[in-house]
DNA sequence: TAGGTTTCGTATCGATCACTATGGATAAAT
DNA sequence: ATTTATCCATAGTGATCGATACGAAACCTA
């Protein structure tokens, strides 16, 4: 998993893992059947250990803000983590592929939208709660998050720190309308 | 360069370059010395041909506020033209490469850190001037919208259309202080 | 027109890719 | 103890990578 998540699906090699793991190929090819099946297990493995954040942060009982934050924050944090690669998996996995990768390129894409697919969930229910104005659009701020999100992870990749990652996400919160205040997310211009 | 811009450095291969150039290998390394060093002219291209609007934007006589609005206005257009592939070279050219294409995602990470720079310098001017409020992290603010860029060349890559990343841009500028007023980036938690 | 030079495409180089067949070592059974 | 069966690492599969050696064709000079 870290080897994906350092390098991505292409340019981990086999003899990489094999080192990594201790293992021989047939022993590797027994257990993960090919190098994309073993890739999807990396990555089911990061969705569990690495990010619970996220599901934490937009699912605590707090104000919508506050999941937020913690959303924002907790991104700050597990990208980059010590001894870990910098950034998140999911962008850094197979962001440009080879035209035989497209597969691993559009599941990586659907773990994605799967996320800003969440953050608009959660906004639609802050919404719906008096957390967010109603002219808000929960589509367009999620994007706007996710994209935050993103970013921090490439920032990551390029040795970006936990405190400036930190200072990034409270600067991205700024953007965040304050509750019970009516206001489009952009000034209008 | 649309090649590099697609798939990254590593994933394009020379048989692809071949084809779309209708050139044979030896006039290749006649005309480019060897991949990399064609992937080096791809990226001064793009700068060149490309993201012309980042400079625009921030060396135009306007106010700090106006030079960020099209700075992120711009990028929100230069990632999704269409017939050229989504996002920014920069971004997607060599994120996660294996350990023999380091010099090339070093090199893109030059480029990566010198936007981030002349946003900073942007401001600092803006500073001066009085635009931002004094207390204003420079440093830390241009960190946020360079941070915001890549992520809009992540959403592009996923399908974002120009109106989409448009109302990321918005929503991103929503996160500047207001001219004259002083407040910090965050507020404080 | 003949000779010498230069250009240029084909065919191939060694290295590495993901992946697997096979031979030897070990364990189980009679 | 001897045979049988099972496992497993080494060695190698075809394919493709970036890069190039070499022979043929074209061109300029004499």
């Amino acid at each position: 998993m870290h080897l994906f998540w350092e390098h991505g699906y292409e340019a981990t090699s086999l003899a990489m893992l094999r080192e990594a793991m201790g293992l021989t190929p047939p022993q590797i090819y027994n257990a993960f059947t090919d190098k994309e099946t073993l890739f999807r297990k990396a990555l089911m493995r990061y969705h569990q250990t690495e990010i619970g954040f996220a599901l934490e942060a937009l699912s605590a009982p707090v104000p919508t803000r506050e999941a937020i934050r913690r959303l924002l924050l907790g991104a700050a944090e597990a990208y980059s983590r010590p001894g870990k690669p910098g950034g998140c998996l999911f962008v850094s996995g197979a962001l440009a592929t080879s035209p035989q990768a497209q597969a691993v390129a559009d599941e990586l894409k659907t773990y994605r939208k799967a996320s800003e697919a969440a953050i608009a969930d959660r906004l639609a229910n802050g919404k719906a709660v008096g957390d967010l104005p109603e002219n808000l659009s929960v589509e367009g701020f999620a994007k706007y998050l996710a994209g935050v999100m993103n970013g921090m992870s490439i920032q990551a990749r390029d040795g970006a720190s936990v405190e400036e990652l930190r200072v990034l996400a409270q600067t991205a919160l700024a953007a965040l309308p304050a509750e019970g205040q009516n206001q489009t997310a952009s000034s209008k211009e």
